[in-house]
DNA sequence: CGACTTAGTTGCTAAGTGCAACTAATAAAA
DNA sequence: TTTTATTAGTTGCACTTAGCAACTAAGTCG
């Protein structure tokens, strides 16, 4: 019985450009070297409290970034996937402001919208896809695309993610009664205004119960 | 860096009693021999396409049962939960009906009130929590209850299966409508009879491009 | 100061969900 | 044979929810 090959992969997702772009990172080492590829690396039994904690470790050491929302997708495995031998890869994916990656001073992070990335090496391609799927089914009940945006944020701005992540324009009262009765946000005193030529919105942040924490379920963030 | 240990467990579901039950087996080997646990087993790379497979493989053994749906619940790993070492198993859930597993005519199979478990080796009583709380979410707006029914079955019976999975009554009308617009089932010319002294229900089926499946994504059978 | 633009609210309409009361069909009891 | 009990299935109505359009509010710019 020949060993298996036991890595976790990352998909970094983002928001830039009006649409979903997802992290790449140029392979340094064979197979598939000098390609672009998910962050994803072996996972250390030393060092790893599981693969959640490796996929942790594999995404601040490539990227430099630490998300507040990792969540696992799924495990992909086979003989086929990578030409080394048997493997098994424990994907995971996140969603960062825009800002974090930028911040992260990291130029070798690529970006590249996330809906039209294909001819990844192994199955990335296939795990993007999954991780976008993903996405948008939860998004169409909970709050996930709100960890797309920074501290705080406008309703119309949260709503234009929301209309990004899903594809599809959403009625401005629907989504401000949602948004209510979810009861996830708590406005900021300050108010938007930074050049705009119009009238100010209502700044909103997350409520403290539910920052900076990690999905420890499934069903994590999404009250009721 | 140590080989970690890698392994598939399945969380076999079935309706028995009024309620949900886990099909457990006695532990053969140490660790944990004697103890009733999930059905599971080590990856086979030289025999395995991938860990599906090897869910599909590890079941049959074990079981004898080939379900009709199953579907990757996550991953599981850590270097506590196997005393042999840093582990890593990747967990599947499957439902069928009560029958399929008395026909498989193995009496090894235990069946446990699923909500009721605890104390069991490894993390499976974890698992098995998990595996609910997955089959719950996804019933309340999804088919999946219909594979806790035979080939065939009425309205009501199918109603009283929703009810146990989901923990609350539902109204009649209401789970008639939904049936009726997801479209998933059809009418069987004969009738139900046998013995009841009351006027007999119709009996319905999975359409054929529904039945015999395995889940192919996360969403495989949620229509809509 | 008035035109323009975006934020946010109000009121109506349409659609969906749940309840209760009805009819339908069968077997057992009278 | 008629009545009764019991469950299957339908119909109509009330209530709740989602979407649309038109309104008011608050700022900048010319």
């Amino acid at each position: 019985m020949s060993a298996i090959i036991c890595s976790v992969d990352v998909v970094l997702l983002t928001l830039e450009g009006g649409q979903l772009q997802v992290a790449l990172l140029e392979r340094e080492h064979e197979p598939f070297c000098g390609a672009l590829a998910l962050p994803g690396g072996f996972i250390h039994p030393d060092e790893d409290r599981d693969t959640e904690g490796a996929a942790v470790r594999v995404l601040r050491d490539k990227t430099g970034i630490v998300s507040p929302y990792l969540e696992q997708l799924g495990t992909f495995s086979g003989p086929g996937r990578d030409p080394r031998g048997w493997s098994l890869a424990v994907a995971y994916y996140a969603l960062v402001p825009h800002a974090v990656i930028a911040a992260s001073g990291r130029s070798e992070v690529v970006l590249r919208p996330a809906s039209e990335v294909r001819g990844l090496p192994f199955d990335h391609s296939e795990i993007v896809r999954m991780a976008l799927e993903r996405v948008q089914s939860k998004s169409s009940y909970s709050s996930l695309p709100v960890y797309l945006c920074g501290e705080s944020f406008t309703l119309p701005e949260l709503q234009a993610v929301y209309e990004v992540v899903l594809g599809e324009p959403i009625n401005k009262v629907s989504f401000r009664r949602k948004m209510e009765e979810l009861g996830l946000l708590e406005p900021i005193e300050g108010k938007m205004s930074a050049g705009k030529a119009h009238r100010p919105a209502q700044l909103y942040r997350l409520r403290a119960k539910f920052r900076q924490k990690l999905a420890l379920t499934d069903r994590g963030l999404n009250p009721g």
